[in-house]
DNA sequence: CGGATGCAGAATGTATACAGGTCAATGCTC
DNA sequence: GAGCATTGACCTGTATACATTCTGCATCCG
């Protein structure tokens, strides 16, 4: 049997986080087959914590989308089609455009555009550094920054709570994709657009641009329309996104 | 002490569904002052259902946007500015848009247009029936109608998924606000407008002209956005909005 | 041999007991 | 009289016992 994560008894943090981020773990590392129900006691004797905060977990993975209510009771893990997984991606690039246009029509201080300019500077020091072996995590946790920056400036909580439903399904949020490219000759080729687009993006929220702001974002997202396609067809890229193995595959390996 | 809803001892809808409805309509209603803590134990004696199925409940409405936790634990009812509502309904027709366009994009069969086309025509024919008085719970109840038969031609669960969470906040659902016009002269007005844009978006998505669905449903949401204008500087027609007690008014009555 | 039926096991839904923490009011001291 | 410590009530987090329902399998009947 595996365990599941530190169970280290942090006192600070409650056991139905505890459970949540346990369990989650457990969903996306495919530990949990898709499709099948999750049953609580099994969980409780796996995590190490009573059925109540097991319970609170389940409903709230549920919330997020990654298992679904059983019409007799209980949950099981859901599972994603490739259709649904390049909706979702849509679906995320479309809220990021719309969080750029709010951007760009509220207009935001000059504090807040250095910010994100320091961000990009960071990463195309990056690139810069090193053309052929990029550091992808470090580049994966700036992107990521940015993108968060991006969404904060739209000053929006409705929007931002919204936008975090929708890279709740792990393979659909910003950087979830990246590292399929790692494998491809033209990776420094699409991290340089894709870090254009950054630019882009920032330089039309500070013109005030908003619908340009808008359409690049949307175009941004569907780069990782792209990863998923390679990735669809070739299992080792497939094994590098997270939560990949819920995925319905089109070939089976 | 007030009941909550009819709490009919249903034997087929569990105790937990129960729980949820009746506390949705509590936080609704205003009869849990918005800010205020929810007690688990007050709600256990209000509702009649035992701590679990209340916890269940609880944890729902966060998810749904109607509460938000506190950090010390528990729960109380959430507020909504202005702004907030604003960028519910923004977020709405942005997804909204969305759905037109994928409908467009993808191409919907003609039994799908005909069944929208039905739905328009009977409104149209209750506009037509009394031009003065308009049966209105029955023009929201049509108007909810069309805009599920939208969703539904973009064919994708994950965007469905989403746009029900942005339709959650009652005031941002699209016939929330429609009662609102019922006080206003321009009533017919405007109710002509929104019915012309149906009519239009169905062409458009028949006609797989993408940008231009989702650009009529982007702006169809704006009717709402001058419903609520309207709302927020007349106490009379903000109590016509479902929910309205859980939004901040910029003037006190 | 196929289908229906009944039974057993297990899983969830529900209720409640217990423990720890938080917040507020109160009383004491300076 | 004001500020601080203390106490107490309340409230949630957690665990577990009980009840009901569902499921799967075996057996029996047609």
């Amino acid at each position: 049997m595996i365990k599941a994560g530190e169970n280290g008894n942090d006192r600070s943090v409650t056991q139905t986080v505890r459970a949540q981020l346990a369990l989650r773990d457990l969903v996306l590392r495919g530990e949990l087959n898709p499709g099948e129900r999750v049953s609580e006691l099994q969980m409780v004797e796996r995590l190490g914590v009573s059925r109540t905060p097991v319970r609170s977990a389940l409903i709230r993975l549920e919330e997020e989308g990654l298992l679904e209510a059983i019409p007799s009771g209980g949950f099981s893990v859901k599972t994603f089609s490739e259709k649904e997984v390049f909706e979702a991606i849509e679906i995320r690039g479309t809220l990021e455009g719309l969080a750029a246009r709010l951007a760009a029509e509220r207009g935001v201080s000059r504090a807040e555009i250095r910010n994100a300019a320091n961000c990009l500077e960071a990463i195309d020091e990056l690139m810069r550094r090193d053309t052929t072996d990029i550091d992808l995590s470090r580049y994966v946790e700036l992107n990521a920054h940015f993108h968060e920056i991006l969404v904060g400036m739209a000053d929006s909580q409705a929007l931002a709570r919204q936008l975090e439903r929708a890279s709740a399904l792990p393979f659909a949020s910003p950087s979830a994709l990246v590292p399929v490219q790692s494998r491809s000759p033209e990776m420094n080729y699409i991290l340089s657009v894709a870090q254009d687009q950054h630019h882009c993006v920032l330089a039309a929220i500070e013109r005030r641009e908003g619908a340009r702001a808008e359409a690049i974002m949307r175009e941004h997202a569907r780069i990782a329309h792209r990863n998923l396609e390679r990735a669809l067809t070739n299992q080792r890229d497939m094994d590098l996104v997270p939560g990949s193995v819920l995925i319905k595959r089109r070939i089976r390996a």
